[in-house]
RNA sequence: UGCUCCGUAGCUCAAUCGGCAGAGCACUGGUUUCUGGUACCAGGGGCUGAAGGUUCGAAUCCUUCCGGAGCAGCCA
């Protein structure tokens, strides 16, 4: 079977990364016929979080993408239900509509609770093999016989019970004739291995207890070692992706697939790759702390808007498509790592910016009064100015509409918009200032009225009659424009706006206690804010969607949902799912806008950046001084036999003490050297292939039996190291004939005869080549000219894949010197 | 301390086969602007964790060291 041809190049969008590559190769091989399976497994035990969402951009994203290239993709939701406690419906269909509202679609819902019946076959398959068995030791005997990181483990005295035997216990406790903890069905590793997973890991366990879906039919549940790579194999996935933490997992995943699959289905069998899980600045993620906070009361639930919990950002009005959007731009890698929360709200800016109308609420009102009002206008005191105001800036293209707002003659504008006595720079209203209302008249500030306290209490102003269109006839153009509302036109709201909620970047990290660093201020409401009037009548006339949800607080949430608004000049809002109704108006703030005014910007200052950047110089010295501290004289740890090596290969062989020391450490590859040697008698140039090229090819476990699995001599290895040492190939071409031999284990004579490999010494020929490569890259060669010398580097590199590395490198570098400087 | 994984700009990631160390975000400045928003332009920032080695040439290969994370649940 041919695997579908499959499109090579991504969307421009996707992002490559080594799990996209190996993606691509498995498509190129054909290992799974052109398929492309993963899944999203999450555990109903718990709410789902941005880590989560990162998990379900990457799964579902990677079948979306790849089906768009023509393979067959399948992204699954999977349950894995596998342990009765803790796990319910309630969080299983959170999780579902989760998925859902980021706008994922499963192929399937699975439960690996449906699976129940196909693990014990397979456990059964195992102890038939004689490769699992009952143990029955208490569970501290267990714990303590399986030793340490340093110490290998004791094998259980239950070890060895006959297969039958073993069968015989296993079908009791299935069948409940044994109390929870009394025997545990085990795989029979190693109690040795060096990974501790290893170590006859559990495979079922005994559990009387009800599982949401399927009641009491079962009182032994496998593990999840056991059952997920099981899950995997039932549900045909090929690329079973997880984070990090489960790295060490992987050799059980193996083991326990190939030990309990049929043969055939080996070859197509799902494996394991681990990714860097997201980790946020400023917050937390486990569902440990995440349960904390919400248990004591310290938020509002699992969605309060201050968690970044799924349901947490939704409530506070992150839209899906930001979240993907994030994702997808955080990265997949290996390496661990923190995420600035800056880079959230940079996505969700980003994604909000062409889809929110503008409009006016003021958060902290003061009142203005227009002292010219009735004058400016030719209105009455009572009546309004409405003024058309335009829902987008100028440069959000492809978006219409405006509405009214009426201008009157008691206006409020934000508090912190007026300063009696600006700072430098300040270039918002003061006394005797004009600044421009926006969509509005210009306004200069006549008088400041204030209480005993001295607290300014209203302002008192004229507005020009003839800038109401926004433009004043002599051109003039106040540096600030702020926002208003009118004072008796206006709807009262309560905004609530969100911060970080720790004061710290990393709240989980050291060992006290990390609610000790709450931000108090990470929710802050305004409870005395006004919005302009048009803005309750959009939320009325828009038009519920069909595909709500009714009755849960997420289905209300989704029917607001296409209301997001940028209130000017200080955040996205939107109306919260729960507590906002049209007579009493309450709004989130998704995100504030950037303030390059505002001192506490959510990103770094120029100083902290600096303050960075001095502390990691710091940390490279000192590690740079421990590090040359910690060289210790590898000798020290040799027992008699590496030492008495080592003092030959130094002293009689002539190498240095390093080299030396890497073969007297191995001592079959040092055999292989001796070898070696007999062909040709230098020391030093077979030493440095024997460490630099041959090591790299064998295995660190076993350098004996990967030697004896090479395909040629050492004899042959060392005419390999004479006809380099001796000119008869370069280097770069003696590495080819290298590869080769391991490959195919031709001697290298012959590999250097059929594919012409000699050493290309000619002038003229070399002239040639580079006179060819200079005129085949002409932009590099002007650079070149220019004095940008490092590019002979390039031009080097151009030549030897030019002559198939037989260039000799001084005449080739002579060559284009000399060319490129005509 | 055994094993596994990871160290590239402040952060997240690139860098085909060993061949010119780059991008986005953040930062600084400028242009545009009826949002101190957005957009656009420019700039600063790097001893690629360190030291040795191989090579004409190393972020990439070899050795050693340093640092960080994970693993000793009948959780997942």
């Amino acid at each position: 079977m041919t695997a579908p041809s499959v499109d090579p190049e991504p969307p421009s969008d996707a992002p490559s990364h080594f799990i996209r590559d190996i993606i691509d190769e498995d498509l190129q091989q054909g290992t799974h016929d052109g398929r492309v399976v993963t899944r999203f497994p999450p555990e109903p035990n718990g709410y789902l979080h941005i880590g989560h969402a990162k998990s379900i951009v990457l799964n579902f994203g990677l079948a979306e993408d790849y089906a768009a290239r023509g393979a067959e993709t399948t992204c699954r939701l999977r349950f894995d239900d596998t342990n009765p406690a803790g796990e319910s419906e309630e969080y299983a269909r959170a999780i579902e509509e989760a998925v859902e509202w980021l706008g994922y679609t499963p192929d399937e819902v699975r439960h690996a609770s449906d699976y129940f019946e196909s693990f014990y076959d397979y456990a059964v398959t195992l102890v038939k093999k004689g490769l699992a068995y009952v143990d029955s030791q208490t569970e501290e005997e267990i714990r303590e016989n399986r030793g340490t990181v340093t110490e290998p483990g004791i094998p259980s005295p239950y070890r060895d019970r006959s297969p039958a035997e073993n069968l015989r216990l296993l079908e009791r406790m299935k069948a409940g004739a044994f109390d929870e903890g009394a025997h545990v069905l085990r795989a029979k590793i190693d109690m040795a291995s060096e990974h501790m997973i290893m170590r006859d890991p559990l495979l079922y366990r005994i559990r009387h207890a009800t599982h949401y879906r399927r009641g009491d039919e079962w009182c032994i549940y496998p593990m999840y070692d056991f059952a997920h790579c099981l899950e995997d194999a039932i549900e045909d996935v090929t690329h079973s992706l997880c984070t990090l933490e489960f790295d060490n997992n992987r050799r059980i995943y193996d083991w326990i697939l190939e030990h309990a699959l049929p043969a055939e289905e080996l070859p197509g069998r799902p494996h394991q790759y681990e990714f860097n899980r997201l980790n946020l600045t400023y917050t937390v993620l486990s569902k440990r702390k995440l349960l904390q906070l919400v248990e004591d009361a310290t938020v509002d639930g699992w969605d309060d808007p201050r968690l970044f919990t799924l349901a947490g950002l939704r409530r506070r009005g992150v839209p899906p498509g930001a979240i993907r959007q994030f994702c997808r731009a955080v990265g997949v890698t290996r390496s661990p790592g923190r995420i600035q929360i800056s880079r959230f709200e940079h996505a969700v800016r980003d994604f909000l910016n062409d889809k929110a109308p503008r409009v006016m609420a003021v958060l902290e009102p003061l009142r203005v009064v227009i002292e010219n009002f009735e004058d400016a206008t030719g209105l009455n005191a009572g009546e309004a100015d409405w003024l058309e105001a335009s829902y987008w800036p100028r440069d959000i293209t492809g978006r219409e509409g405006t509405r009214d707002v009426p201008f009157t003659e008691e206006l409020f504008i934000e508090r912190d918009d007026f300063r009696e006595d600006p700072p430098e720079g300040f270039y918002r209203l003061a006394p005797g200032r004009e600044v421009r209302l926006r969509h509005g008249y210009f306004l200069t500030c006549t008088g400041v009225e204030k209480d005993e306290a001295g607290n300014v209490t209203a302002l008192r102003a004229e507005i020009d009659p003839d800038t109401r269109s926004g433009q004043a006839p002599d051109g003039r153009n106040p540096d600030g424009t702020i926002h208003w509302v009118s004072a008796s036109e206006s709807d009262p709201l309560e905004a609530r706006l969100y911060d970080r909620l720790f004061t710290v970047e990393a709240p989980g990290d050291t060992d006290e206690d990390f609610r000790k660093h709450l931000n108090p201020d990470a929710l802050v409401t305004r409870e005395a804010a006004r919005i302009e009037p048009s803005v309750a009548r959009t939320l009325r006339e828009e038009p519920q969607r069909p595909d709500q949800k009714e009755g849960s607080a997420m289905g209300r949430a989704t029917r607001l949902g296409v209301q997001r608004f940028q209130f000017e000049r200080t955040g996205y809002f939107w109306p919260d799912p729960e507590d906002h109704t049209p007579e009493a108006p309450v709004f989130n703030q998704i995100v504030p806008l950037r303030d390059s005014w505002a001192e506490d910007d959510s990103g770094l200052t120029a100083e902290e950046l600096a303050a960075r950047r001095r502390e990691k110089e710091r940390q490279r010295r000192r590690q740079r001084e421990r590090a040359t501290a910690g060289q210790r004289d590898p000798v020290e740890d040799f027992g008699p036999g590496q030492r008495k090596r080592f003092e030959h290969l130094r002293d009689e062989r002539g190498l240095d003490r390093d080299d030396a020391a890497v073969l007297a450490e191995r001592l079959p590859l040092a055999d292989f050297f001796d070898a070696a040697l007999d062909v040709h008698d230098a020391p030093q140039a077979v030493a440095n292939w024997t460490i630099n090229e041959l090591l790299r090819e064998l295995e660190d476990a076993a350098p004996a039996a990967s030697l004896d699995a090479l395909p040629f001599e050492a004899a042959a290895f060392g005419r390999l190291v004479k006809l380099a040492d001796e000119g008869t190939v370069s280097s770069a071409a003696a590495q080819k004939v290298f590869s080769e031999m391991l490959a195919e284990g031709t001697p290298p004579e012959q590999i250097v005869e059929k594919r012409g490999l000699h050493r290309l010494e000619d002038t003229k020929a070399l002239r040639d080549a580079a006179r060819k490569v200079a005129e085949e890259h002409p932009e590099e060669a002007a650079r070149y000219r220019e004095g940008e010398t490092k590019l002979l580097g390039f031009f080097m590199g151009q030549i030897m894949q030019a002559t198939d590395g037989t260039a000799d490198a001084q005449e080739a570098r002579a060559a284009l010197r000399d060319v490129l400087a005509e």
